[in-house]
DNA sequence: AATCCGACTTGATCGAGATCAATCGAAACG
DNA sequence: CGTTTCGATTGATCTCGATCAAGTCGGATT
């Protein structure tokens, strides 16, 4: 019980009430009677290390996974080996919600880092919010917050170029660091130039070139997976003056 | 009552376990009493006409909607008159999802033809699912469905050519179509060559190209709206032959 | 019927970003 | 500690689809 180690592998098996995630995670907003009845269904495993799979596509559908340390990528993985790189999850977000519908996975997930994984499995979870609306309409909106974030993808994919891209991907894990306590300035990156281009469906020496520029401008400095924004404001601006009269449809 | 025109009114406010709809649409697998919960707060107005907003980005969320008859595509307005269509919807699909989270749209919907439209009091829809399980496993089921289809959406777009993705959004029309009970090869479009371009991310002359080449190709005969798919089989492999040494990602 | 307007088509040209190729450099490993 | 390997960078070239520029066609208006 005094064993440090010990001590310290208990952390990742904390209660989500003493959880530092709590105020952004599932349980948000649930009172505390409510956050112990879905704090008793999680299951919290040892870390998963590089490369790790929480599920692959095709998998059938057990539990929802949010990250809790770490990073998580999910991919689509195609017949010929390539894949899409649909999204990189961070402490606190969820992950496997596509896959309620047809009740197997139509992604897979692996670890970016080594990353600690809390798991929901679904059936529990669903039960649940039967009796507990205030879980019910916590599940509803992180769904729709699910499809608006595809949603301005979408966007991102069909109007925007590659520098507005890189831009735009760079300021959302800035937003999201800052939320979670990391500095928005002061980050490394956990994937790969090729995994950033894959997402953005741009080409690893694209967003390389990309990145050089950047730094050329003054906007950031890089080197390696270490990145530091140098200035916010000026790098909205670069996503800001997107797809200024690309693609535009004259209201009918 | 006996009037003709009365009766063809009532037609459009029709309760759902008589719409022919009833397989694929919210009310889906509900029991008949439940279904009879369901339809009492679904509000059937009268139809809208081409150009109609259901909503506009920025509106108050307060209802989702279903399409009953004609189409309705959603999309993303920009500022400076740009948009970015979001998607295309048929009969039985749900509009409005992606709102839940902020409680207001963040997209706007308008009708392409004539079209009836149910709509559905987000809240009330909510308290009811609380007390009927299999309407909140639809709910979440739909939801989830709505990230897959974003998600495959985003694939298309970042990993397809231009050809590819018409393919794939005409294959998607098709079946679609044939699922309500409408011919898949032969139908016609609701929506611009303009629309589906900024749709698929392309310009409107690639669109335009596209479908001449198909025709030439003997893929499917095309007038103004009307089309025709002469092979779904050789369609569904131009979709297929994609991506196929393109932003391949070696397993680590 | 004339004309007007917006949607669509077709052709010519251009450019952003993909692809190809070479090199570098850091981490991993025997 | 040298060698291997894989990710990242940089340069040169090519290509797909955007853009620019005319036309064409069909439906709506008068």
């Amino acid at each position: 019980m005094s064993d440090r180690k010990v001590i310290s592998f208990e952390n990742i098996k904390i209660a989500c009430k003493s959880c530092s995630l709590v105020t952004l995670c599932l349980p948000m907003g649930l009172d505390p009677e409510d956050m112990d009845r879905l704090d008793r269904i999680i299951k919290r495993s040892r870390p998963l290390h590089r490369g790790d799979h929480l599920f692959r596509e095709g998998d059938a559908f057990q539990c929802l996974y949010i990250v809790k340390t770490g990073s998580v990528k999910t991919y689509a993985p195609s017949e010929d080996g390539g894949e899409q790189v649909l999204g990189f999850h961070l402490p606190g977000e969820l992950i496997g919600l596509d896959a309620i519908e047809n009740a197997s996975h139509n992604c897979s997930a692996k670890v970016l880092e080594t990353s600690a994984i809390c798991e929901i499995p679904f059936s529990h979870l669903e039960e649940l919010s039967i009796s507990m609306p205030s879980l019910q309409h916590q599940m509803y909106r992180l769904l729709s917050r699910e499809i608006s974030q595809d949603e301005s993808m979408l966007t991102l994919l069909g109007k925007n170029n590659a520098e507005e891209r890189l831009a735009a991907f760079l300021l959302s894990l800035s937003g999201r660091f800052k939320r979670r306590g990391f500095s928005p300035y002061d980050f490394y990156l956990s994937m790969s130039r090729h995994e950033i281009g894959n997402y953005l469906g741009l080409a690893v020496e694209t967003v390389s070139r990309l990145f050089t520029r950047f730094q050329e401008e003054g906007l950031l400095e890089v080197e390696r997976k270490h990145i530091q924004l140098l200035d916010l404001q000026r790098l909205e601006s670069v996503v800001k003056r997107s797809s200024s009269d690309t693609n535009q449809i004259q209201s009918t």
